[in-house]
DNA sequence: ACGAGGTGTGTACGGCGTACGCAACGAGTA
DNA sequence: TACTCGTTGCGTACGCCGTACACACCTCGT
């Protein structure tokens, strides 16, 4: 019979998109209505890049978390780059919450180390530069309270984003490094960075014999909190809040 | 014979596994008669990346580009991997000019306005974090002149070496920011910045209807630098420079 | 009762990275 | 000279990807 012929060997697999209609006929009743939320499709997007990278997360696999068809999808969203727009802001959300701090220099400390824990919690963010502009809600909801304590110092509108920036950047570019260097870790399989220096000595030995690099050579070998990423992070952040206060008050 | 298997002068290295693509291509190549250099190769992906993005850098593209077939690359890369860390060393190449200058401070900035400007030169540079460690031999060239600038100083290594971390990543981070506006002015068609914000005028007065974000209307009302990107960064960098300088006295 | 429009779904297309197998070649050996 | 045999060059194929599109179905206004 006509409507059979490439069924059959569909309908082995037991896979429901290539039922014949006679089963189709048969099922008793519909499935239950979906009715996605955008705050649904950004946590699962978010759990599935958390596990296993921004890569892992493709309309299809989010659609299967979700127990909706691939293409169902598409009613909530225009496109991928949406769903790494909601992605964006649902993590930013985390950092809802006001600083507490006495003075301005200290909401932008507390600020910047929770803002490196949010990106380390959730890598993938330094990822998602081709994607997204800065205008997702929770973002600016950052940036206002942080202008917000800069109120009351005199400063110019300019000014005060800049010092803003210049902090975000900081941080951004900060973490970013160090999470190339987790990224490398969990590629290589390796737990502590001992473990890379060691799956990569054999590289490293072979820049260094050329004899091209003695400063580096002379850090490599002298450095002692090379893996200590804490002091150098907030090293170089006190350093740049070093800076910023000497030209507010100037 | 065993003698001349290509493997025996890579194992003398005691880890033929994690040989990177600059040791592998030491080695002679096994035809007398190579149709490709990495170079090329590299070149050629340069090519693509800074004329359509890193997404249009296929290994089918760039084979086509090269004039051979696409799975003749993998005799010269062991994948795609391998290819963008010969495209970003060789970028990194075009900094290989030593800096001059009169002091360290110099040198460090003239450094970070020079990679701000690479940066800017090839943007996708920005999404290679995902795939590259910090040990091609061009990076590590960068990094050991501005190491040697800082010697003299009595700095311990460490120390020395997050100073250079602080302001790469500031600059990186700013940098960061910078492209992610480019990339969406050339997504929308924009050609100002202006333009930009009149495609995103009624987002952003949907934003700032909500009252939720005083602070930043604020600063989206009275800013008159908000597109001066020079002056942002040069501010922002001489004030991590300033916060440096006096770390670096006391 | 029925038509229209919104919604969930499956199929299909043109891309991607790369594993694999096969043809052609060139040098060492008999 | 004839015969291996390792190596190179390349085409095919697999399983992913994002998403355009058409269709089946449900709900609701008339």
């Amino acid at each position: 019979m006509a409507g059979k012929k490439a069924d059959d060997t569909a309908d082995d697999t037991g896979d429901g998109a290539h039922e014949s209609i006679w089963q189709r006929m048969e099922r008793p009743a519909r499935p239950p209505r979906a009715a996605l939320t955008h705050a649904q499709i950004a946590a699962a997007a978010v759990e599935i890049a958390d596990a296993e990278g921004l890569d892992a997360v493709s309309m299809r696999r989010l659609a299967e978390r979700l127990g909706v068809a691939t293409m169902g999808l598409y009613r909530y969203v225009r496109g991928k780059d949406d769903v790494i727009e909601l992605m964006v802001d649902a993590v930013y959300a985390e950092e809802a919450r006001a600083v507490e701090g006495r003075d301005w220099r200290e909401v932008l400390r507390v600020s910047a180390l929770r803002l490196r824990a949010l990106i380390l919690r959730h890598p993938w963010l330094v990822e998602t530069t081709a994607q997204t502009g800065p205008l997702t809600p929770n973002f600016v909801a950052r940036t206002d309270r942080l202008l917000a304590s800069l109120d009351g110092l005199g400063l110019d509108p300019d000014t005060a984003m800049t010092v803003i920036g210049t902090v975000g950047a900081f941080v951004t570019g900060a973490t970013t490094a160090r999470i190339r260097m987790v990224r490398l870790m969990r590629k290589e399989g390796a737990e502590k960075m001992d473990d890379l220096r060691t799956l990569y000595s054999s590289r490293m030995r072979w820049l260094l014999e050329s004899g091209r690099y003695p400063a580096f050579e002379r850090y490599i070998r002298g450095g002692v909190r090379k893996d200590d990423d804490d002091w150098q992070f907030e090293l170089g952040l006190d350093s740049v809040l070093d800076g910023i206060a000497a030209r507010l008050k100037v």
